[in-house]
DNA sequence: GATCGCATGTAAGTGGTTACATGATTTA
DNA sequence: TAAATCATGTAACCACTTACATGCGATC
């Protein structure tokens, strides 16, 4: 039961878009997903070729003048019936790690300018992501198609959008709460 | 490079607080610390047996009367020399993958009514959570010791907070835009 | 009589990461 | 001449999940 496996989905829904070589899979989820989504080339590739023996894709190798040879997958009926029978079930709860507050949570085990380092560190990776995610999302509202897929692509960039910003806030009040941080810390060190 | 087996430093974190059983850390983190960690036995148990063999930690049976057995851990100090460590390095970007963005991505392949009933699920997963972690805050905001543990895990808390309150918002903006989603698809159905 | 809580583990499988390997062409 | 881009892959490892296994006592 819960075989995931979602490396196929990533692969056959870009798919199901256009056809497509085991590079372009992974620069499109690189530039364009990669908020939310990662795939790694030593994924991808056994995964496409595991795809062509299930009959979900086809392969087809198309020569190019001066660049490597590409080869090009193309999905099948099949694959885009497998497509279809995922997105109908409702996604699992996703089991989340956050490191950074599992260092926070022992915190108290070393000086608090350690913990507010990390913050600081983290609050940086934040807003650089922010940017990416603003030039995204003007981007789409740009985009004056009326075609079905801005508009979902649109809802996955405010969703980022939404949790990057509540978390610049978050990472803004806990740096303050470091004034009282270091106030126990010195007391305690009496 | 780059070795994470966190299982161990969750472990090594929480016996720095206090010494514990398996059982004892599998209950801490599924009760305080599920909003952003997780870990199972299956995980647990070796990973105190293999920190045993490395002196990072100590055993001891511990009889109970009505019921079974514990095996008691206390950390040694090369586990706590570790654990600081540990808390030195700066934490590396967590790879995100969320499977309800991924579904949304190719959401334009299936009905619209599915991406809708996926969202509201989400929505109710997360406003359950936002209670649970309302009930957390109120908890750590009513000790009113001067430690600085519940100064970290009220940041760990607000974290998960500002998260999840960000969510919700999401969610009902992006249900509100399933009217002109269905606009649009009606008009393709043409 | 069944399930829940306490308590500890093993076995099997797989999803995913990192490093390695190759090689041509273009750009700095 | 070094690095980056295009392009495809393999090998080795391990982190993690799921299912299985056991057993007592208390509660429903």
């Amino acid at each position: 039961m819960a075989k995931k496996n979602r490396t196929k989905y990533s692969i056959l829904g870009l798919l199901s878009l256009a056809p497509l070589s085991g590079y372009d899979v992974r620069q499109i989820i690189e530039e364009q997903l990669s908020y939310f989504w990662a795939e790694s080339y030593s994924q991808i590739y056994p995964t496409l070729k595991r795809m062509v023996e299930e009959g979900l894709a086809t392969v087809s190798v198309e020569e190019q003048e001066g660049k490597p040879d590409r080869k090009v997958y193309t999905i099948t009926p099949d694959g885009l019936a497998e497509l279809h029978e995922w997105l109908l079930e409702t996604p699992l709860p996703e089991s989340r790690r956050i490191e950074l507050l599992l260092k926070l949570t022992f915190g108290g085990q070393v000086e608090s300018s350690v913990m507010e380092a990390h913050i600081r560190h983290e609050q940086a990776q934040i807003k650089s992501m922010l940017a990416e995610l603003e030039a995204l999302e003007t981007a789409l509202l740009a985009d004056d198609s009326d075609a079905l897929g801005p508009l979902y692509q649109l809802i996955n960039v405010r969703y980022g959008l939404a949790v990057t910003r509540s978390s610049v806030g978050w990472a803004e009040q806990s740096l303050e709460m470091f004034e009282e941080i270091r106030r126990r810390e010195e007391q305690r060190n009496d």
